[in-house]
DNA sequence: GTATGCGCTTGTGTATACATTAACGCATAA
DNA sequence: TTATGCGTTAATGTATACACAAGCGCATAC
């Protein structure tokens, strides 16, 4: 069976507990009753919560429990901006890298995915490859510490998309950027690479917070 | 006396050590060892490295201890990457803060402590003022989490710095760039401020990586 | 009715005990 | 000499025990 600690199982679970809402953000939940919820001593959970602390995901606070962090429109605001930054770098990364067109199928594939679920108005498919796409680009990228970061932020919009996926106006604009970069990494134009991600993801984060604004979400 | 954890005081120590060399690079500890050095048992010596692990600063591999993580040209390639793009981001939204003089206090003091520094050539109070002006210039960016991520990053780049402070060149060009940041972000010229920030990481990465590299630092 | 203080409850921080299992050495064989 | 396998050693992962201190309620005084 697969050789996974407490520590991991623990870290998995409470991850897939926060992300589907089951620990909802800024609930609180003692050691002692996640722990005999993930059917293990208190241990394991301490640690588990010290990693997802470190990521941002919850907080530990003196015998109030470990908190489920909220996450309020300033701070997607703050996320996106460091997501902007830090994967346009990666585009152009990616761009000077001289990729060959196999190296880039998965981004390709992704955009036909992005495409295909437009098409038939599938949001969930199309977040899904958005991702996917997101995912592969800081990967070209080269950059073992930016694609922690970028996960790690990427974990919190995860979050908010959650709620805001079928509010916002359809990805139509979206799609096009991405075929954008795609080129651009593809013929290694950096410049352009880097330029067009950047207003891709400036805009993202500019619809978003507007939503989170909107509709109050000030501690979601 | 200091409402401070054993944690707390592990982290700390631990963090000294490994900045002062006390811990060299790529050197193993078993949590026993360390638990007996801090004069405490092993969960919060565990604790704190799980943290300081969570910042990349050691490794806690199962059955070899705790290492020191090293940190190869490579690795300080792409943490200047980083560097650059968050701290120009940092400086672009300083800029467009339209701070009084008052609140830029401290960037113009750490920029005259550098020159001071350079007249005598003190390079150790030099290098302290220039980590003074570029935390201050990530504080007023005012994004909570990139300060976060720098302040990670910048503890990796302290640690090289030990070793490189005294081969390199003169920081004159430096001191310049400094001031031109400076006046582009009291007059809110977010453009100017951001692309002489980044250029100035990027000309300090070009030079710190070929240091490292022609010294064969490949794992510091 | 409101404020103040005391004691109790209970969650955490830390120490400790213990089972597991990976790594190392040694012996044996080729 | 080199490779292979077994047994021992010992470091970790986890459970558990316990002291301390923060928060809560209740009682008492104003």
């Amino acid at each position: 069976m697969g050789a996974m600690s407490n520590v991991e199982r623990a870290v998995s679970a409470l991850r897939q507990m926060i992300f589907a809402g089951e620990l909802p953000p800024g609930s609180d939940h003692l050691e002692t009753e996640l722990a005999e919820k993930l059917g293990m001593s208190r241990t394991p959970v301490r640690e588990a919560a010290l990693m997802l602390q470190a990521q941002g995901l919850v907080e530990m606070r003196p015998r109030r429990g470990i908190r489920i962090t909220p996450v309020s429109a300033d701070d997607m605001a703050e996320i996106y901006d460091i997501l902007t930054e830090l994967e346009s770098l990666a585009a152009a990364r990616a761009a000077e890298a001289q990729y060959s067109k196999a190296d880039l199928a998965n981004l390709a594939t992704a955009i036909r995915d992005m495409d295909a679920a437009l098409a038939v108005d599938d949001l969930r498919a199309w977040a899904e490859a958005d991702d996917r796409f997101h995912r592969e680009l800081v990967r070209l990228g080269r950059n073992a510490r930016l694609s922690m970061v970028v996960s790690v932020m990427r974990d919190q919009v995860r979050r908010a998309r959650a709620t805001t996926l079928f509010m916002r106006p359809k990805p139509k604009q979206s799609n096009e950027d991405h075929r954008v970069v795609y080129q651009a990494i593809a013929r290694g134009d950096a410049q352009v690479a880097h330029d067009t991600h950047h207003a891709h993801r400036q805009a993202a984060r500019d619809m978003l917070v507007a939503l989170l604004e909107k509709h109050q979400f000030h501690g979601l």
